[in-house]
DNA sequence: ATCCTATTGCATCTTGTATGCAGTAGATGA
DNA sequence: TCATCTACTGCATACAAGATGCAATAGGAT
């Protein structure tokens, strides 16, 4: 199923995010924003640099197309606990399926990242938690081990 | 109130632990142990060593004692977000005010950690869960700001 | 007190992240 | 369609936190 390289599908929606935010269309941005649109779960700099592996982008280019995007909002940046930073689409970029703020399960074996899209967090004691915890505006993270490493 | 370099009351304590790991008692275990007892909060191990100036510890000896300790089970090492290692003592190393296997909420400013006692997870869609969410043999984390930093 | 070996100190390396600069390629107007 | 302007890219290079090899040293068992 190797058609085009790029998701002919979201092209346009990328480019039209992209200008939307004063970004010129480049190619190591859409190769990006598409990479990461097919990706499940957040792609650390590196593993994306490998993924492109052969496109001949630089790594520090891949590594300012990450980060700007995230500037201008378009991506969204974690640390899950394994110091490498980790991108990950934000929905209105093209990605309507993929929530914002869903708890990432981070494998402590083999550090496999997996999104834990319907895990809800229910406070019973509200009047001790932080009022993050109330609003929501907090940043969830489960560890365990994954399925293969158990 | 700056009495002796090292807290006389907790020093056997310390002893025992590193002993019951299979440890010897080494100035700088004993010095690194003493001093997160006395810090509130997780240090870094640049603080530790900031903080330890003048005691003429090399960096990279503190570096293995925080991890050699953390591999022994005494502190706990965990990353808020900004790419350093934060280290604390565990329960049972001379600090018995605080169980390890509850939610913890994680300040991203002040690094402070408070409990979450009254949290529960609910599983929407347990199909795509890995096992151990679904077994509820995870460690679970929010990162927020607390009411202090908001 | 002596000896064995876990630890330390020093040097060095790795990895992830970040930036300066000259050349290149988007986008705009003619 | 082409010229032009300048936001990007590629390359080199820097930087800090995290690791590690090895000889010297200091716990602690005998």
């Amino acid at each position: 199923m190797k058609k085009t390289s790029l998701d002919i599908q979201s092209l346009d929606a990328y480019k039209e995010a992209l200008r939307a935010v004063g970004f010129r269309c480049t190619v190591p941005r859409l190769v990006v924003l598409d990479h990461l649109h097919r990706t499940s779960g957040p792609s650390s700099h590196a593993e994306l640099a490998d993924a492109l592996e052969g496109r001949g982008f630089d790594r520090a280019t891949l590594y300012r197309v990450l980060v700007d995007l995230t500037e201008a909002g378009l991506l969204t940046r974690t640390d899950l606990g394994d110091h490498t930073w980790r991108f990950e689409l934000r929905s209105g970029s093209g990605n309507a399926s993929h929530a914002d703020d869903h708890p990432h399960f981070v494998c402590i074996d083999c550090g496999g990242i997996s999104c834990l899209e319907g895990l809800s967090v229910k406070v019973s004691d509200k009047s001790k938690a932080p009022r993050a915890v109330r609003d929501k505006e907090v940043q969830i993270q489960v560890k365990g081990r994954c399925d293969e490493c158990a």
